[in-house]
DNA sequence: ATAAAAGTTTAGATTAGTCTAAAAAATAGT
DNA sequence: ACTATTTTTTAGACTAATCTAAACTTTTAT
């Protein structure tokens, strides 16, 4: 049993281990937690002592077998939280990551089961980002930046940055999942692009915009 | 900000209080808390300091007007997310209380105001218990034990003690909240009480089961 | 009225999670 | 190869929430 602080930890260095893949350095851990290092070397050790992440010094962290199910379990019930949040209770992507970071701590596996049963057993959830399943599973569409398709006619099928100024930033232009895009021109000065949205609507978008909007390639 | 401790400490006060109305022993909160009275004088003093309570020592504690408020916020998400998990996800009444136990504690003022909405704006719970409102009002339905009532058929409004043990009780001889109910008889020799469920089901129930079935009067 | 019992509080310790400051190890630069 | 910088760890302290054991009030019983 994971308290909820080190469910966080957990799932911040799941995240950050690119899913299970690679060795995560304290700082990282402690930028991501916003906490000091001294904290964190603190918490690796506990969570190393639960099997959830070898530990090593001065070397960083890698996330064991059951650490990864742990955190997939955990991402699985942000997503559903979010899903339900948005399809059922009519709240905007941009207003639900904040409550879904307390709902995905509720212990009760019913409770997923049946939640999971109320939405239909959704595959992505409101930003575009895969829901695994019961056992850990999901699929890896693979998911490329706007500025690198070939320039037809795509639609957007996830978003890399969920905070709320991006999203709201996007409402405002009229992109969200499942919006018809397509890549005009790339300007090659400031690497900012020019789309077309709705295959009506044409405007720039800033690199740093084009390199969070996701198109399926 | 009260923490999640603080909000268990507190609702169970409200309730031993009878709704804030008279004072709650050191004693009777370690057993409904089932912490050491120590620790009860410890956390007493914490809720007193954000008045939420008055507190004199070797008195007992009272609850203040900020307190019943906050009190009443957690009893309201309690009973709106019971009813969720019954209207929407499929659970029994004897399986949704201790998962509100942890969902009450979720900070989300628009979470609540959307669930309520999602639900109906319903004002009593599974378990024929009220819901406060956003301002905290509800009402108050004298509701009466079965074996205080007159004889005649009438309507189970309610079910004063809430265990699984109890409620599953119920299920199995046919008794839920909107259910016909006579009494037919009141046995001297140990107060139990032959009742008619539905017009057609005859049978005896314990002293104790008669005083947690509730009808309006 | 005094002693015994019951109830409550204080004192001191423990654990989880955090911090700052200092020490130690790894890395980079000359 | 040696020094300087960066990164990480340790040591020691703090708060919230808990406990046990001892001390103190209040209540009850003779
Ligand atoms: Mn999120
Ligand atoms: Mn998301
Ligand atoms: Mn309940
Ligand atoms: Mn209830």
């Amino acid at each position: 049993m994971l308290s909820f602080t080190e469910e966080n930890y957990l799932k911040a260095i799941y995240h950050l281990s690119a899913g299970g893949t690679k060795a995560v350095l304290t700082n990282e851990i402690a930028e991501a937690m916003e906490t000091k290092p001294a904290s964190v070397t603190d918490m690796v050790k506990r969570l190393a002592s639960k099997n959830m992440i070898t530990y090593e010094r001065y070397y960083g962290v890698n996330v064991t077998k059951p650490g990864k199910s742990e955190a997939l379990s955990i991402i699985r019930k942000h997503r559903l939280w979010e899903t339900f949040l948005v399809e059922k209770l009519g709240f905007n992507w941009d207003e639900v990551h904040d409550v879904a970071e307390q709902l995905e701590h509720i212990q009760s596996p019913l409770l997923i089961q049946k939640l999971d049963e109320f939405l239909g057993f959704p595959s992505v959830d409101p930003h575009g980002d895969p829901i695994p399943d019961k056992h850990g599973k999901f699929h890896i569409t693979r998911q490329i930046p706007i500025a690198d398709s070939s320039g037809k006619k795509t639609v957007v099928s996830a978003v890399k940055d969920s905070s709320p100024a991006f999203l709201q930033y996007l409402n405002k232009i009229g992109v969200y999942i499942g919006v018809s895009i397509q890549v005009l021109e790339k300007i090659e000065f400031d690497r900012s692009v020019e789309i077309m949205i709705d295959g009506k609507r044409k405007l720039y978008i800033s690199k740093e915009a084009s390199e969070n909007i996701l198109v399926t390639e």
